[in-house]
DNA sequence: CATGCTTGGATAGTGACACTACCTAACAAG
DNA sequence: CTTGTTAGGTAGTGTCACTATCCAAGCATG
């Protein structure tokens, strides 16, 4: 299929699947003669792949070639392909280091960290961009007053082990490799704004059921 | 205290302070002269928590502006003034009306809703911000092929709704009903990238169990 | 084989956003 | 009196994700 062919199918104007070429998140096609190529089911899937992770994750379009990238470098070994997603995260402001927030904050996730035993972070030489975003968004609890100790987080830290779970079942249910890797990605990207969805649904549904 | 006084103790220049004030995320100080204000304490707090929810959660200043507003509109019943956070959320592009994989993932949510019981939303004349969020994000995961159904969302569904009794919890546990209001907007907005790190975190972990 | 449309490729422009810089006149503080 | 700070205003910056326009070279159609 032609560009004109390509745009139709995904839903994306020519203009911006050409912006997607020149940023390399797009093979370019099979070219056909100076002025035309071919572009195949591939193409079409991976263009879907990527407007997904950019508009519906709000991935920006630099970190969605990396993550794509990433999960297709044989180089690398299974895990680290699966990781790719989460080592891509956009992570907001660095946690302020000189803070006593910050440090209440450090203290709590390590303890966090221990009290879950989860070894894999702990063994990092340096904390992933999870670990300084959770820090940050702690601290920030820590600043307006609020709780933001072990015992506060215990609980998400325990759900959030059981939706890992059960979102790597999925990814094993997959038949390839390649196919995993991409499930893993879709999985993590693309269930964030479903989980965010769900839980304000939650709280408006147990809001009403308390106080109307 | 004066403007350089409430900048150092908040960590925000000047600049962005007398910008805040301009865009209405801040009342003005009490004025002392033609070029004198005094700002207090509630202030300060006003401003941490504005920074918190534009900074950590990602909301825009003009959103994080309406927020706030709600939340200290008097006019409004508790419920209503509880939910002004989520009604706020700064919502995805709406579901593309015409497409068969948002028509599914349209059915597949009322379904959902049905099946765990939520009442509240099926009751609105209007489908919330989330909703609509929702049927977006599933929308795009059907466009890519991957299930999407009601028996994928609905572990999902039960977590979320596990997650909103302890957010709730957690709000009815503050004495007056404007400290309420302001742990519900914190906990909606900023316990978002806590919830999403720990996954992240999370799935690290369980891919280094697997497959290490 | 003329004519109008499409293509790849390149460059420049747009609009939203969150600041940031600079200016001025009026004070304030030592 | 000198030096610095303030409120208030306007204009500029940098990033981001497109979007628009142009061009020469085909391709498709009557």
């Amino acid at each position: 299929m032609r560009l004109a062919e390509l745009s139709e199918r995904s839903g994306v104007s020519t203009a911006t699947i050409k912006y997607y070429l020149r940023e390399g998140l797009l093979q370019p096609g099979r070219r056909i003669s100076a002025t035309q190529s071919e572009y195949g089911e591939d193409h079409l899937r991976r263009l879907r792949l990527a407007r997904a992770l950019i508009q519906i994750g709000k991935v920006p379009v630099a970190t969605a070639r990396e993550v794509i990238a990433a999960a297709e470098d044989e180089s690398l070994d299974h895990h680290e392909r699966l990781g790719a997603a989460t080592l891509a995260l956009p992570l907001g402001p660095e946690p302020a280091a000189d803070d006593p927030a910050t440090e209440t904050a450090r203290r709590s996730v390590a303890e966090l960290l221990r009290r879950l035993d989860w070894p894999f972070e702990r063994g990092l030489d340096e904390p992933s961009p999870a670990h300084r975003a959770l820090i940050a968004a702690v601290a920030a609890l820590v600043r307006l007053g609020y709780p933001g100790d072990v015992e506060q987080l215990l609980p998400y830290g325990r759900l959030a082990e059981r939706l890992a779970v059960s979102d790597l079942d999925l990814v094993e249910r997959e038949k390839t490799r390649t196919e995993q890797i991409e499930a893993a990605v879709v999985l993590t990207v693309l269930y964030e704004p479903v989980l965010l969805s769900l839980r304000r649904l939650a709280h408006a549904e147990e809001s009403a059921r308390r106080f109307l």
